[in-house]
DNA sequence: CGACTTTGACCGGCGC
DNA sequence: GCGCCGGTCAAAGTCG
């Protein structure tokens, strides 16, 4: 009995050793496959990656051939910036460089469509105006040195009164400079977006026609510093973070600031420099409508940033995903005046795909996109950027799926081109960009 | 304890 | 002149 029992047992010993062996057979084989798998997605990112590169290459190979022709433009007499010029005392970064003649062009461009607007009215507010973004490596800028002057320590000017000790005119024109206004439509699960910067939140309102609150935040890299942001949320899409930054930072800006600051400041120099792009167009008189529908494009998810201060020039950057994207597949919006009929500019960053964003701000650590980990301090937040946040969307969506919604990736490419090419004034905001990334990666080999 | 957020009050602009 | 509304202030509360 024991041996037959013995022997059974043996069998079963038997059995259940080819069945491991079986099993371990199959975890070996599905192993293989999962790691060919893995090899080949490994090949195809290679291919996607150097993709990228050559297209970042291409781009960065044109900005600066683009960027010679303009240098040379601006190095002559004619358009060399005037010393004496207490105008110029701050040093513009500005990246969008505009010729004499586009300037004029651009006065008339936009005098003629603001009758009611007397915020912008001279050449000089029109060679200023923007959120640029002061250069604090230039040697003509010296931040401390101008703080002991004491007389340009730029003071926000609120209803109750904060003035600088400057004269009037200068007042004038700093303050058409610091009403440019840059709005920045983004998809963002926090609160706030991340743009490098720290915020101190200072308000919160209930807008009309939105039942989000309106959140109020000023700089405080710098006391003094006279940048305000307004957050809210997108009424007609939630998941959309509307951001309004307006002024300009008078103080160096982390790295992780620059890119927004670069870009911002860029498309604030697009919209005054008035864009080829801009198209005059009556809107319908209700703001929180969406103007742009059967206009420059379907903008389902459109937000009239401000109401209130719709005398001062804001262009939008809708930085969202945005299915009815048209052919062009930019979207840019400006709107600036008093009065209903309003000029609008379209360009938008959007493309097929979203998550391409991360990797446009990705290394000037713009923006976090991903699901950051939620947290009410701004500053802690802005330690998030970079790479890990990258990583963190990234995981989020299958790096390769992005690529498979249709040829986004080659159709982006060519668009861009044409874009940069005929347009003078997108060509800065994706030179700022470039620009920002490159020092970026400069300060990530040191 | 300092930095930050919250929130009601206040102010000024604007339309009627 | 009045009321509405957006923007800001500032005291109180919260957090690390």
């Amino acid at each position: 009995m024991e041996d037959v029992m013995g022997f059974k047992v043996d069998e079963e010993k038997l059995n259940n050793n080819s069945e491991k062996d079986a099993i371990k057979g199959d975890e070996v084989e599905s192993t293989k496959a999962e790691m060919t798998g893995v090899k080949e997605e490994n090949t195809r990112l290679k291919t996607l990656l150097q993709q990228i590169e050559k297209d970042y290459k291409s781009l960065q190979m044109r900005f600066l051939d683009i960027y010679k022709q303009e240098s040379t433009k601006i190095v002559s007499p004619e358009n060399s910036i005037d010393v004496n010029d207490q105008e110029h005392e701050l040093v513009s970064l500005r990246l969008g460089t505009v010729t004499e003649t586009s300037k004029k062009e651009d006065i008339v461009h936009v005098t003629s469509t603001t009758s009611n607007s007397s915020k912008i009215t001279s050449e000089n507010d029109e060679l200023k105006l923007g959120l640029d973004l002061k250069n604090p490596s230039s040697d003509s800028y010296n931040y401390s040195g101008r703080k002991e002057d004491g007389l340009e320590v730029e003071k926000w000017e609120t209803n109750k009164g904060l003035k600088t000790e400057r004269s009037a005119d200068e007042e004038i024109s700093q303050t058409s400079a610091k009403r440019a206004r840059v709005c920045v439509r983004a998809r963002c699960d926090t609160p706030t977006m991340n743009d490098g910067c720290q915020w101190r939140k200072y308000g919160q309102k209930i807008a009309k026609g939105n039942p989000c609150p309106r959140a109020y935040y000023r700089c405080t890299v710098s006391p003094s510093c006279p940048v305000r942001k307004q957050v809210q949320r997108c009424v007609e899409d939630m998941s959309i973070l509307i951001t309004t930054y307006e002024g300009t930072h008078n103080h160096p800006l982390p790295n992780s600031a620059t890119a927004m600051a670069s870009t911002t400041s860029a498309a604030a120099s697009m919209l005054l420099s008035g864009s080829s792009t801009s198209t005059s167009t009556t809107t319908p008189t209700g703001l929180y409508g969406s103007p742009f529908q059967n206009t420059l494009r379907t903008q389902p998810n459109y937000y009239y940033p401000n109401p209130s201060s719709t005398a001062l020039p804001t262009i939008t950057l809708d930085l969202t995903t945005n299915p009815t994207t048209t052919a062009t597949g930019f979207g840019l919006y400006s709107s600036s005046f008093q009065t209903t009929p309003r000029v609008q500019t379209s360009l938008s960053f959007s493309s097929t795909d979203s998550n391409m964003l991360p990797t446009v701000w990705g290394n000037g650590g713009g923006f976090s996109y991903g699901a950051l980990p939620y947290s009410n301090n701004n500053h802690q937040n802005s330690l998030q950027f970079g790479k890990a946040a990258q990583e963190h969307s990234y995981n989020q969506q299958p790096y390769l799926e992005k690529f498979n919604q249709g040829s986004s990736q080659q159709a982006l490419t060519e668009t861009l081109t044409k874009v940069i090419t005929s347009d003078p004034s997108f060509r800065s905001v994706i030179e700022a960009a470039i620009s920002s990334m490159a020092a970026n990666n400069r300060d990530a080999e040191k």
